[in-house]
DNA sequence: TATCAATTTTGACAGTGTCAACTTTATGTG
DNA sequence: CACATAAAGTTGACACTGTCAAAATTGATA
């Protein structure tokens, strides 16, 4: 992990801040298939092993880019959250998996990296708290709505979180047969989810 | 798209098949990050450029992978609900459930090729008939359990199809808390499935 | 000012996918 | 049976990639 302070580097200014914005970009507008570290040195304008000071491999940075991505999700779910009143918990739950797929689809790529599995992943402290950060978002939203002092928390916020994520990945990687209406699906899924995550023992 | 019927080509045998198993083979053991088309040639015994003939590209070989997939995830599927009694419409669509899961778990590389968006997916008949023949199953299920006469079948299908895809995802990506228990998830989420697609309008 | 370490560049290496040109081989037609 | 023909496979090349080692450059510090 390099420096998380910036020191004001000595050549460049601050290519490691530079080759993520850098890699960010270029992973929004390309893909990841073609995200390559050679195009992220040139876009910041230095030699194609310059970015070895900075990132052990290529997954590294895309290890901080994937963090910094699950960064602004939460919070643009927080700003979901926030516009809906803090009593109506299920209505706020809603409103965050709304916010998710909104996410997913606006962001595809740094989403599907966000959701790779990546050998890296455990060696990156940045992107770990960044991930664990969400989790601990949507947990506390599910607390709101089922009550605190239930055992089963963490299986039903699981519940929620797959199945918004299942949504969010259908839509994006295009599995949905084509004519169904993606927004149906959405609100449709999402209503059902606090009295699923409610209810007691759902067996058909 | 090659020669669908096999006539027994010159040299090899069956070159285009040999390439096909290889490369199910390479993708399962090394994953889709090592996954090499150069690889697949030099285990089918063959020079590098010998695919060229079969496959248009690395994506053709891919695509004809993932449709193989398909093809095993719906036999998988039929196995597992022919073991439940077709009376009991929602136990059977959850034991599905159950099995979509495990496929997932237990061809996790060639799982995450077949959901994966790709540019070659729409060129690919076989890919699309297979991937097809997988909603049909799902959307025949569910409406086993929630009755013929609805209009919202497409939608509810879509609902199953994306909450046990998230729960697979989530746990092939290793993205849930490790502490929490994937067998605990499955169940407490399928269980929950039958109900919440035959409810009316479950808004919190 | 001189040293020194961090940073960057240069050059190289082993891979990759894809292409064009060439060689080999099986087939079916005379 | 001989042979033209087209399919199948090989060889060699190109541009590209990630990564590494060595050299060169630079900013800060003593």
């Amino acid at each position: 992990m390099p420096a998380k302070t910036k020191p004001k580097p000595y050549h460049h200014g601050d290519l490691y801040e530079t080759l993520v914005q850098a890699g960010a970009a270029l992973l929004a507008e390309q893909g990841l298939e073609n995200f390559t570290l050679r195009e992220c040195a040139r876009r910041a304008g230095v030699s194609h092993a310059a970015p070895k000071n900075h990132f052990a491999s290529v997954e590294d940075l895309l290890c901080e880019i994937a963090a910094r991505g699950f960064e602004q999700f939460v919070r643009d779910l927080d700003a979901a959250a926030d516009a809906v009143p803090s009593q109506e918990a299920g209505p706020r739950l809603i409103a965050m998996g709304r916010a998710y797929v909104a996410f997913a689809r606006a962001n595809a790529p740094v989403y599907l990296l966000m959701f790779r599995h990546s050998l890296q992943f455990d060696k990156s402290n940045h992107l770990q708290a960044a991930s664990h950060a969400a989790w601990q978002q949507l947990h506390g939203q599910v607390t709101a709505v089922i009550g605190a002092e239930r055992g089963d928390i963490d299986t039903r916020a699981a519940h929620v979180w797959a199945l918004v994520h299942g949504i969010a990945s259908l839509i994006v990687d295009r599995r949905f047969p084509a004519a169904l209406d993606p927004q149906t699906v959405i609100e449709q899924s999402l209503s059902s989810l606090p009295a699923a995550i409610r209810g007691g023992l759902g067996v058909s």
